[in-house]
DNA sequence: TAGTGGTCTAGACCACGGA
DNA sequence: CCGTGGTCTAGACCACTAA
């Protein structure tokens, strides 16, 4: 019958939602805090490092731990592949290729990734569709460089992401998240209006700072990414 | 001279990434792990669970520990008050109160944050400015219900982010982002065209499923918001 | 039912960094 | 300097769940 991790965490979380722990003040040190408890110090220890890692405290040695004056908000996403996320929705996944091409890399990606005015890039237009209406405009750069298989892979069946997950190995992810405005070719594709505001993401992944792959998910009119914490 | 938990997490990640161990596959048991890398077993499960809270690998018991097929792509973002994102970015920040009044919930507001009828609202509109060029509009809602003091504070002076955070416990926040077209009030407050794409976040947070606040939380055309992972 | 991860313990040594 | 958190250990019991 000892106090568990899970019980201290949520009775320091209690005390500092509540107001029992002001912003700023100090925590007991974990010795103390075990004694009370009647646990283990390594006990106190977890309770207190997923607490810091959740951005609810602060913790230094010989300072002690502190409650964040500014709980540090932070959310996290999930960005799960397009036809996991369709068919969890309860739609029917479709997938189709639009275009395909080889190229050396525009001054624009090449000051974007960083590549080697050399690199040959394998560009792809793709279509994600949620019960057959149009969800996903996919614009991807591949680098051949880094992917060479990627030059002979046949993506009319399979959609480049799935590939890429699948064979290649990456280190560092960028992603960011931006409001555009509908041109002629995503109103085409995506059924909508001309001037229409769309959601887009841009990923960019890496392998040891060598580039992999660029691309641009840009979704149907009203998307939303949602999360909670 | 024994082995820490970075160097074991380190190193699977490395198998991992490297390909060495293929998605799917399945990894020895910690005992066995431990014994392998001369360390005890807690220090092996300290860094499978990193893993596995990374989203790369799997675990159930009596199933074993797994590469996940598809890595768990998560996104952490942090969500900075307006001042400090303003001024991380070397930027003077300014803080505008609009208008503020109070009324009944909407229907709108009702259904979307579960609120009784009877509850009141302050609604406050504000305006962020970075050098003196609009950054971001805030149109925020307050449950009076759930907040009192609110209705006596003075917003004219101090953002309602800064009070809320400092006087107002919350146990449960959710984000959603989204793309919406600038109409007439937008235009006019964030100096751009109507139609302009502008990127969104709304929030809303509540104290043990009661509503405290919902904001929308509008920025000058052309942000971003941008992580790595 | 047996194997695996989940967790707790009591103790130890050490690195960092405030006073 | 020396208090605090960071980490490791060897061992133990337990909860879950696949076989």
């Amino acid at each position: 019958m000892s106090t568990t991790y899970r019980e201290v965490k949520a009775d320091i979380l209690r005390q500092i939602t509540q107001g029992e722990l002001a912003p700023g003040s100090i925590l007991p040190n974990e010795v103390d805090l075990a004694a009370s408890y009647g646990c283990a110090r390594a006990t106190v220890n977890r309770a207190m490092r997923e607490l810091a890692d959740d951005g609810l405290i602060e913790r230094r040695r010989k300072a002690g731990s502190r409650v964040r004056r500014n709980p540090l908000r932070q959310a996290k996403f999930n960005i799960p592949l397009v036809q996991q996320e369709v068919e969890e929705q309860g739609s029917v996944y479709r997938y189709a290729l639009v275009s395909r091409d080889i190229a050396p890399a525009s001054d624009r990606l090449r000051a974007r990734l960083g590549l080697q005015s050399s690199d040959r890039l394998l560009h792809l237009i793709c279509m994600h569709y949620a019960d057959d209406a149009p969800y996903q405009y996919e614009n991807r750069w591949i680098n051949l460089a880094a992917t060479p298989d990627a030059e002979t892979f046949d993506f009319s069946q399979t959609g480049p992401n799935e590939w890429l997950v699948k064979q290649v190995p990456f280190t560092d992810v960028q992603i960011s998240f931006r409001a555009i405005q509908a041109d002629a070719v995503y109103a085409e594709h995506l059924d909508c209006a001309r001037g229409d505001a769309l959601f887009q993401v841009e990923r960019t992944t890496r392998q040891d700072d060598e580039p992999v792959t660029f691309v641009q998910l840009t979704y149907r009119q009203g998307h939303r990414l949602t999360t909670r914490y």
